[in-house]
DNA sequence: CAGAATCCACTTCGATACTG
DNA sequence: CAGTATCGAAGTGGATTCTG
């Protein structure tokens, strides 16, 4: 197995793809979230450390309609909403853990100078 | 094998480490057309459709900042600057791969609207 | 050719206030 | 609790012009 390029990728390839699933700064860390299990929508916004909900609406919105996950309202009071990665979502698995071995096999430079 | 998730991957992990090379919506596709091999500027901005120069200048220095590659110039008429993914770099096929094995396994959802 | 510099458009993000 | 609505700040990308 060769290495990626060009030649296998033009553009519209995979790589796109995952590109537009795992956009911005924070869908990528959502996913990772939601891949133990569903939670909800404070205990995602508390634990990414995210100020502002209207953010996490946002991009929870966006994966939803890419069918990442969904969105299951409870109605109860409190209201109660859990999001909970599909079969696609986790299937993103592969990716993050591809992630998380490089980061770890390649933490910052000494010096960024 | 498990999932990810914050158990094993709380802030400041690896997948964090990754986004912060992978950053925005260039460094990926950067990084994937340096894969097979050097490129010089000029190459890298008609194969990425990059109709702004400044755009790529500050992917390809942020990208070189960060040790994933590196920037040579050659002394000539016309000048000729080649860019050339680092060891560093090239590791990160593993995670195009498997960026590129997800886009191709999950395409886009039957309606975007 | 490979940029640097400048200006501008668009998107993303955050803070605040309010609602069912 | 889990949003929505609105505003504004910030970052990113694009177009243009100029230079060694």
């Amino acid at each position: 197995m060769g290495t990626i390029g060009s030649e296998q990728c033009k553009s519209g390839c995979g790589v796109e793809r995952t590109l537009q699933v795992l956009d911005g700064k924070w869908a990528t860390l959502v996913v990772r979230e939601l891949m133990p299990g569903p939670k909800r929508f404070t205990e995602l916004r508390s634990v990414l450390g995210m100020p502002s909900a209207k953010t996490l609406t946002d991009r929870l919105r966006a994966l939803e309609h890419q069918g990442i996950l969904t969105r299951t309202v409870h109605a109860e009071v409190p209201p109660r909403v859990v999001y909970e990665l599909t079969g696609q979502g986790r299937s993103l698995n592969s990716v993050l853990m591809a992630m998380l071995a490089w980061g770890e096999e390649n933490p910052a430079p000494v010096a960024v100078r």
